[in-house]
RNA sequence: GCUCCGAUAGUGUAGCUCGGCCAAUCAUGCAGGGCUCUCAAUCCUGCGACGGGGGUUCAAAUCCCCCUCGGAGCACCA
């Protein structure tokens, strides 16, 4: 404990100094060799984008704003076979990454550019970088299951045959012959003068077949840097065709599906995009695999929309209660109790309301209860429908024998159905929910929801967490 | 099996390059309390980690070795 009054005499601005060094850095680690930076990200489009997808649009888009660079998104889409592009992802892609905050400066397709691909395989072959093997497919098939190369290839495969035409109708069945991964990339990250390549750690062996391009053709390689896997407890492993084959089914109602962990479905439900960059831009980039709970994404969530949130009332699975003697009256709760300025919701009230069942299975008889931003009651019989008594007085009355407060909405509100990840809620909300359509609002005393729309007098709201 | 990586609180992260500012950062989480007509927000307080074992050194989260655990790759997928 000396030292530090000690230094702070005999030389105060060492101790400054020493101050300003523990500063956490905050957001992403500099990037090493950044002179001009450009960088991209290159899905195959045969699904939209997933949190993992966020993570890779979001760092590589934000190293490329950091350092004035360009960000460039390039649809590897090269397989029509085994892993078919989905026409539509194409524009999902698009979609996300412009709400993700990350518009690419340049998208190229490559399936559009298979042509160049042929060029430079033809110069690599000429180059006596490149051979042609015209073993059939059965021959190629006897030799691996014996475990014994093909006398002719004992190298990595650079383009194959496939006879399925691609899903782009402008594309087709014009091309027989497809680049794989490890040829299309390495010409394109060449040609888009890609400078720095951060992708998942499972195409580090990738990356030595590329490099063997690259030294034939005299060209520079990308500086690279990897990481791991990221799981989400809350979901499992799932592959995009596992996920588009139970859509399929009908297991899931759609891409948007609120159990997904596609960028579509965390949108619907009124994730903001400034918590998953947020969230991504504080993981870094980090070889080891990761676990991560929504639950982090939901505490940067829940801050940034509790400050415009609107509070409506929602009883799921509602139970009447019949109020004796109550006056009609009309309740006003503050629209948003953190600032009043903006003003109350109107719930016209006659002598019956309707609570939760959770809310009602806890109920005592004599119980005093608040409704709140309405009156107090007294219950005086529970059955399949509660009964309770007006009971005159204010709030403190409540407070001094600690009473419960709980929330309730009207018996003519509007229908409310909540899709949530463990399945669907129904009840019953108060009328000024459809003020808020397409907007984040907190259902009090249940959670921050998204309302999604209105249809044949039902609202239908996605959670977005607690 | 072979090759290559990694391991800091419940979760994620900073620190490791170049050993002493580390009695280890920040966030989230959890617990308790204040405020509040929500179980939200907000404010205060607290909890919680260097995987194990050796070595080098005056000094190790940091350097070296071994072990354990975890991961990735070993496709005519991306």
């Amino acid at each position: 404990m000396g030292w530090e009054s000690e230094l702070a005499t005999i030389a105060p601005d060492l101790l400054e100094e020493l101050g300003e060094k523990r500063e956490p850095e905050k957001g992403l680690p500099a990037l090493e060799g950044a002179g001009s930076v450009t960088m991209r990200f290159a899905p195959n489009p045969n699904g939209p984008p997933t949190l993992g997808s966020a993570r890779g649009i979001i760092v590589n888009s934000e190293y490329a704003r950091q350092y004035h660079g360009r960000f460039i998104l390039r649809f590897d889409d090269t397989d029509p076979k085994t892993k078919p592009p989905l026409l539509d992802a194409y524009t999902w892609y698009l979609e996300d990454c412009r709400w993700l905050g990350a518009e690419p400066d340049e998208v190229i397709l490559a399936s559009d550019r298979i042509q160049i691909y042929y060029d430079h395989a033809l110069e690599l072959i000429e180059k006596g970088g490149g051979y042609v093997c015209f073993c059939s497919q059965r021959e190629f098939k006897e030799y691996k299951d014996r475990g014994k190369p093909c006398p002719h290839r004992r190298d990595w495969v650079a383009f194959r045959v496939l006879d399925t035409p691609h899903p782009r109708p402008e594309i087709g069945d014009r091309y027989r012959v497809w680049p794989l991964l490890d040829f299309e990339s390495a010409v394109e990250d060449h040609l888009l003068g890609i400078t720095h390549i951060i992708r998942g750690k499972d195409l580090i062996d990738s990356e030595h077949r590329q490099q063997y391009i690259y030294r034939y053709f005299n060209w520079e390689y990308p500086l690279t840097l990897h990481w791991g896997r990221v799981k989400i407890h809350e979901f499992g492993k799932m592959s995009t065709s596992e996920i588009g084959a139970a859509i399929k089914t009908g297991r899931y109602t759609g891409w948007d599906d609120p159990r997904l962990p596609t960028i579509r479905s965390l949108r619907r439900r009124g994730i903001q995009s400034q918590a998953l960059r947020k969230l991504f831009t504080e993981l870094g980039v980090n070889e080891t695999d990761i676990g991560l709970s929504m639950e982090n994404i939901y505490g940067e969530n829940r801050k940034m929309i509790d400050e415009n949130a609107r509070r409506y009332f929602f009883t799921p699975e509602p139970v009447r209660v019949i109020i004796k003697d109550a006056p009609p009256t009309m309740a006003k709760p503050l629209l948003h109790p953190p600032d009043p300025r903006r003003g109350h919701r109107k719930i016209p009230v006659k002598n019956e309301v309707l609570i939760s069942r959770e809310d009602a299975k806890k109920l005592k008889n004599n119980e005093l209860i608040r409704l709140k931003d309405l009156y107090n009651i007294k219950i005086t019989k529970i059955n399949k429908t509660i009964e309770a008594e007006y009971e005159k007085g204010e709030i403190n009355i409540i407070r001094e024998k600690n009473g419960r407060i709980i929330h309730w909405a009207p018996p003519d509100g509007i229908k409310v159905e909540v899709l949530t990840p463990k399945g669907k809620e129904s009840g019953i909300g108060e009328h000024e929910i459809v003020e808020s359509i397409e907007q984040v609002v907190q259902f009090e005393r249940y959670g921050f929801v998204r309302i999604d729309s209105i249809k044949n007098g039902i609202i239908t709201a996605y959670l977005a967490h607690k």
